[in-house]
RNA sequence: GGUCCAUUGGUGCAACGGUUAGCACGCAAGAUUCUCAAUCUUGUAAUAGGGGUUCGAUUCCCCUAUGGACUACCA
């Protein structure tokens, strides 16, 4: 049988790193075993429903080249794959539990369902429905159905015995049946409620592997008497623990800046560190082994290796993976995924000149081992840019020896008389002046430094005057002798 | 509160009854350099606690502690 998994998202927020992580192991293990890997759409929320949801999902998933086989705008034999758009099949398989007796409509009102819950938890009690309307006979159910038209549909949970199942992370898995709630299957707005669309739909879609996060653990047990009801064989579980924050909580949609995925794509990461770093979160080959590329992970991927704990969200290992991505690139390869960055620092025009691109590759060539995320592109390259430059607050005691004027004069004169304006004959000018004064090479080129980039650090000084030229390093000189 | 699950350095993973408990990130030091990075070298630090089972437990079982998830007409 083919394997078929699916990527359920529910449109109600931006996508955030566990979300995604888990469409990362849906999609690998598809791939591992050539099977398809669907994108259905669960918006059956409709309360919740945040427009530009399903579109940055979208673009987030195919930015890591998670390309999906079936679903929105690529289509399939299974669609359609908005739950929103599947209703009368959802009202069709309701009906037909109805009618076998295996689930029922509910007319309790939520004022009820409240106050009830209410007393549960004072009492300390399990909170769940009574099942109060479980068993009204044939002529009751008649009689409400005329005043509440439309009612909720509960399934009728097993109250005896045990449900277990085998989850490929944790092993068997078994809950007692008598705690277990008669759960709604279709709300009171007609749409279904999730255990109830996702079991229907992994069925009709056939989908072999239900790769989920463990939130979903515990209603399990509703799903698999669903598919009993229905006599239908249900899926392979496979539950992958959370990813949490720093603090070990579990990452929500509405925390912050770490859990949103889209700010990933924004502040410059790779999509294949991304990828690398997510696979390898809660996952592992068994090596001892720190790159994966998107075809190694393909190949690699297997179920068993997934691991049964939650990680914590690690940042600083994912700038040391992006970073050894980066260094990875060409100089020609990195400019152009700097090239947004830098335009819109203004630092670039939108069609660059070839002036323009040449200064660009050299500039990139200099910052090149050092960049962490694209988005520090403009940062590190401010000097290059920028002539009137802000001193680093740290670097000013350089302006504050006494002989620093008298150095960077002869410095001036030196350079002033460098007709090859390249690397070698750059450092013999500089370094005369050690012949010329009784100073530190270190107090020479750090001086040096701030004078032309404003900076107590950054790339080799006489490589940043090449790009900077010679008019304009004598100008900053001369500027930074002005102000000091 | 109840149910289910988990627990190897600060973090992510290895070791699936027998290793001086390994790798990576981080951190620290050194080399290198004009500085910061990068690079190379070295160092740092863990089996939550207590009972079993066993010739032998990180590994199997039990208890405790800690952590997490779930407990909606949300997914």
């Amino acid at each position: 049988m083919k394997v078929r998994t699916r990527f359920a998202p529910s449109p109600t927020g931006s996508p955030h790193i566990g979300n995604i992580r888990t469409a990362v192991f849906d999609y690998l293990f598809a791939m591992h075993e050539g099977g398809d890997f669907i994108l259905r759409v669960e918006d059956t929320d409709r309360t919740r429903y945040v427009e530009s949801s399903l579109g940055d999902m979208m673009k987030g998933l195919r930015w890591m080249g998670l390309d999906w086989t079936e679903g929105p705008d690529v289509g399939g034999d299974y669609g359609p794959y908005f739950q929103s758009e599947r209703l009368e099949i959802y009202h069709k398989y309701a009906q037909q539990l109805i009618d076998e007796g295996k689930a029922y409509y509910c007319f309790c009102s939520k004022e009820r369902l409240e106050e009830m819950r209410a007393l549960q938890v004072a009492a300390k009690t399990p909170p769940g429905y009574d099942r109060k309307c479980r068993d009204l006979i044939p002529e009751e159910v008649a009689e409400k159905l005329k005043e509440n038209p439309h009612p909720v549909i509960r399934f009728k949970m097993k109250r005896e015995g045990v449900t277990e199942f085998e989850d490929v992370v944790r092993g068997k898995i078994t809950f007692q049946n008598d705690i277990q709630d008669d759960f709604i299957a279709i709300k009171a707005d007609g749409f279904p409620t999730y255990h109830f669309a996702s079991i229907v739909d992994d069925h009709l879609m056939k989908i072999t592997h239900v790769i989920r996060g463990s939130e979903w653990i515990a209603s399990t047990p509703k799903h698999l008497q669903l598919y009993e009801a229905f006599g239908w064989e249900p899926p392979i579980w496979v539950h992958p623990e959370l990813i949490l924050d720093e603090k070990g909580k579990k990452l929500s949609k509405r925390s912050d800046t770490v859990t949103a995925f889209m700010s990933y794509i924004d502040a410059g990461y790779l999509p294949e560190a991304m990828l690398n770093f997510m696979a390898t979160m809660g996952w592992s080959s068994g090596e001892d082994k720190k790159l994966f590329s998107k075809e190694e992970l393909i190949e690699k991927f297997t179920l068993e290796g997934i691991v049964n704990h939650p990680a914590i969200f690690d940042l600083p290992k994912l700038n040391d993976l992006n970073g050894e991505y980066i260094r990875m690139k060409t100089s020609e390869e990195l400019m152009v995924l700097i090239m947004p960055y830098m335009q819109k620092a203004g630092y670039v025009s939108e069609n660059p000149s070839e002036e323009e691109l040449k200064k660009l590759l050299e500039v990139t060539k200099l910052i090149h081992d050092r960049i962490v995320t694209l988005s520090e592109a403009p940062m590190l390259t401010e000097f290059f840019y920028k002539n009137d430059l802000e001193y680093e607050e740290k670097g000013l005691k350089r302006f504050k020896k006494d002989f620093w004027k008298e150095m960077m004069t002869h410095v001036k004169e030196n350079l002033e008389a460098c007709d090859d304006w390249t690397y070698t004959p750059l450092e013999t000018a500089i370094k005369s002046t050690l012949d010329q004064m009784d100073i530190k090479v270190g107090d020479l080129m750090a001086t040096t430094r701030m004078c032309i980039t404003g900076r107590t650090w950054g790339p080799g000084l006489y490589e940043c005057m090449e790009v900077i030229g010679k008019e304009e390093c004598i100008n900053r000189i001369n500027r930074a002798m002005e102000l000091y």
